[in-house]
DNA sequence: CCTATATGTGGGCGGCGCACACATTTATCG
DNA sequence: CGATAAATGTGTGCGCCGCCCACATATAGG
């Protein structure tokens, strides 16, 4: 290994998902990260100004992915690119809740401060804008997509946190609300999830 | 002030209570505490086995209070109730965000574990089950309840996550979600928040 | 009254984020 | 090619943190 690592950027970042995936944000230390690296515990600071910037980068990074998954089935069509949308949400989720609860469990506000998460949170959102103009048959400019859209996210994000963190006790082990159920409530209206075929 | 506090214990919630609410969960360490109670740094842990523990008392109390509110609207009857409720609910995430994003903000597991917050968790969302079943007029042990208040705390709460951190770039600066907005939703299914009136 | 227990004090350990001065590598340019 | 500037990593240190320990003091029960 050189003095010069090479791309130490990318290698905290990497690590620091990985870290985050295992043990949530609570677990995460820039002078433990710089350790695992193999670098002294100042590294960092060439690369982030703040411990916060470095959660802000890999935030954004989450909402890139996420992104990714939903243009993933955006060529389907009608219904089933809903339950696609839905499945990819509530499967990034389940998959890495670390990293869910960073991008969504802190304030939403540093998204329109932050020039780059705020690009890639405002691209996500959109997104799910545009999904939800197709599914209800509205223009996109219509001002009614936003809070739509806003709806269907609350109910998405609270599935998913009940889903992550399994909520013992509050609901039934079997009753977790899967994407085929979030597509029929936002269709049909709320109404309790039925069991799960 | 003598060598004894009186209820130390009680102090040290009151001044947590009141700094989470000033600056969140992140502004808040046992010494300030302690400190800013005039009680030497270790006192809180003759009340307190860990600074998590402490959080856990808070975020207890806090469920407390919310089914408070519940019960002070809980006489009146149907859409009412429910509106009731629902702005209870608003205006608690609204005049204290940060108890709010302590208590729903971290994993909803711990609510399981400590008995005395689960107790409050758990009463804070029976209110919320008996009130579902009033409204979609379902009997108290159907298995559909649960399911159903579930989804109806998604739509909840992250319509208070919204109205919280004022989510700039998400939704334009007049079209956040009323009580009103969210029993129509309940009610009549998912639709566009329409203008306030 | 005297002792056990509850409660608060003081010192200390290891870890943290971060600021500073310094070392080393890489890039730029005459 | 060689000097010099910029980028990148190191080392030291400060103040804060949560928490553990031994000790002091107040209250309660026999």
């Amino acid at each position: 290994m050189t003095y010069h690592h090479g791309d130490l950027r990318a290698a905290l970042l990497s690590q620091a998902r990985q870290a985050v995936d295992a043990e949530g944000e609570a677990g995460l230390s820039l002078r433990g990260l710089a350790a695992a690296v193999g670098v002294s515990p100042n590294a960092p600071y060439r690369h982030f100004p703040s411990k916060e910037a470095l959660l802000v980068a890999l935030s954004a990074q989450g909402f890139a992915e996420l992104t990714g998954r939903f243009a993933a089935c955006s060529d389907q069509a009608g219904p089933d690119r809903l339950i696609g949308y839905l499945s990819a949400y509530l499967g990034f989720a389940r998959e890495h809740p670390g990293l869910y609860r960073l991008m969504f469990g802190r304030s939403l506000a540093p998204l329109s401060c932050d020039p780059m998460l705020g690009e890639q949170a405002q691209a996500c959102f959109r997104s799910l804008m545009s999904l939800i103009a197709v599914v209800w048959d509205l223009d996109e400019a219509d001002d009614r997509v936003p809070t739509g859209a806003a709806q269907v996210w609350s109910l998405c994000h609270g599935a998913a946190l009940l889903d992550i963190d399994q909520a013992i006790g509050f609901l039934p082990e079997d009753r977790r609300p899967t994407a085929r159920d979030l597509a029929a409530t936002i269709i049909g209206g709320l109404r309790p999830w039925t069991n799960p075929s």
